[in-house]
DNA sequence: TATGAATGAGTTTTCATTCAT
DNA sequence: GATGAATGAAAACTCATTCAT
């Protein structure tokens, strides 16, 4: 029977997307990567070029498990608010690894790795696209109005962020429902008080 | 009288905002801030103790600026949502600033520079609280719908910024009526079609 | 019948000498051994300690070569001058081993493996002496001008590899007849115009 | 009065020298010569991007003085003879500079630095047509046999290395005198007993 | 007071060697 | 035996900070 062979691989990319997370793309070290893997530092290397290529592998992760949930379609009979809810059900699982995403991305952009802003808009794109598909079948069916899709998906999903993943020191932590009852007021009923 | 002594203390204030705009924290070297301010690199300590606190001084100038602005009462007498147009009005002047505030607060989070994340959350507070402040007021005088005003102050930040200093590859920059007008049906209107 | 078992020592030894000979011993790596020679890495330290020891096996294969090649006698009854080019005759063959050996023994004389060396010192005695010899007898016989038959010897060698083996990039390449003319040329008649 | 400004370039360039004539390019670690050159690391590389530039500042320099040399013409009047002898007088005093220019050279073309081989063959060629051009009036003259000056002087210059600042462990050291007694016999008046 | 050359702690990266399979 | 994944010591390089001028 086999001595459980410790994926070492996936050990570095979890203490790597870990360390990233918490301490930023530049703060992080490969040593402290290493350190947290519980391998040695030349395995590292054994895997990715450099750091850059390492974090790029993060990233690609990300977006790829984040494509994944864009293309499972929703049942397609659901009145929009609903498959919005759905949608948002969805978007919250993953609002940790999206957050990661954002973050990094955001460090990363200004430090200038052009080769990871790719992918970074892609995952944007990948997701800012699965609401804005749900956005664009609404409006066709008059359940919402008329809108420009993938600038109001663009500006949900920052809505949804504010709500959930980013600055818990500003609000308190909401759980799923408060967020999406936040959302459709919010979104679908409008703040005026009529 | 003097040769135009040069406010050397303002040049490297501005070149170091600038460059930090650009760059990001941690890849704004000293040095670039020196040749950029067209000072010596040692001209800049005699005004900062280290890096961090020419950072946190750029971010106390933005904060400083940003809470005169919100000093500033509005008439009282209009109702919620010109107040509210009026808000943004005087945001989108500095939203470039903010912006520049946002994105290194972001940075300078992730590299955990835990003094800065004061001045970071004071800034987003003092914004934050200017919007809150209006948007109880119209709750009080049942213009819109009850609702939690810091939350919601924080909410409405996230999405004005979302229409105008972020992400402008992801949908054309957007002119202030636009801003006001997308922002307008968005958050009084709702979505819905009713 | 075994099924052709693949002389692993040999095909080391043969990447190996390659490898140095075309990169030098510090840019060759034991990954490009292995890879050239088509084993895994681990196999070579199943034949030798370590590189210097895989180094010194190799610089000991050519001694050995050129030893054997220096021990040969050649016909007592020759002239001088036709010895010289026999002798050289033969050294063409081994131009190529024997520049490789010079070429590492540079390298590794610089980077100071003292264990080397000596291999090294024994190598270029062996030649050395091999053309001394027959200097010294041409001496004797009064074939050639007196003289001391270690330091000629030696400066022919160097002679002799700086029209063969050396620098093809300053003089186009020689065949064996042009070489040995122009040996002849500047050993035996001298420059001097008369 | 100045206080003895220690030129640290010219201190980094020297333990450089020195430490690469040592020990060679890859043996001499950036500490070493930090160390050596009595500053700190960080200084050296204030005036050179990296190892590699270091290096070939090096080379230039040695290029420089050996051209310098080799531009200085001689006096015409003088016999082929004599000529060769000064030719062999100056390069005698630059044996030393030139056997760490031809030993880094060695190594550097080993290890496959390509803008370094540049740099080494103008260094041959510098003094290899320094030597050629005074073979070739020579030979115009009449005072010597007509021959390929370029590789004669390639040649006469391994002859001259051999006699002088290679392989000391191969025979004792020549004084200015004996060198240039052994390279006449050699060179002008053959070994050919009559 | 203003400067920038000098510094070295702290990073990233390389590669000979080991050892479990 | 043969293997190559794993290792970490050692090397190159960066940059905030200091300090002599």
């Amino acid at each position: 029977m086999e001595r459980k062979p410790v994926d070492r691989r996936r050990q570095v990319i979890e203490a790597a997307a870990r360390s990233f997370q918490t301490f930023g793309y530049k703060a992080t070290t490969m040593d402290q990567i290493a350190k947290l893997a519980g391998v040695g530092k030349g395995t590292i290397y054994t895997f990715f070029t450099n750091k850059e290529e390492l974090f790029e592998e993060i990233m690609s992760g990300l977006i790829a498990e984040l494509k994944e949930m864009a293309d499972k379609t929703l049942r397609p009979e659901l009145p929009f608010t609903d498959k919005l809810m759905e949608v948002l059900h969805r978007l919250y699982d993953y609002r940790e690894k999206h957050a990661l995403a954002v973050k990094l991305a955001q460090e990363v952009r200004d430090i200038g790795t052009p080769m990871a802003r790719e992918g970074l808009d892609k995952l944007e794109l990948a997701v800012v696209g699965y609401i804005a598909r749900h956005v664009k079948e609404a409006a066709d069916k008059g359940e919402i109005k008329r809108c420009d899709p993938e600038l109001t998906a663009y500006v949900m999903l920052k809505t949804y962020l504010a709500l959930t993943a980013e600055s818990h020191h500003l609000h308190k932590p909401l759980n799923q429902e408060e967020v999406q009852a936040y959302f459709r007021t919010y979104w679908m009923e409008g703040l005026a008080s009529r």
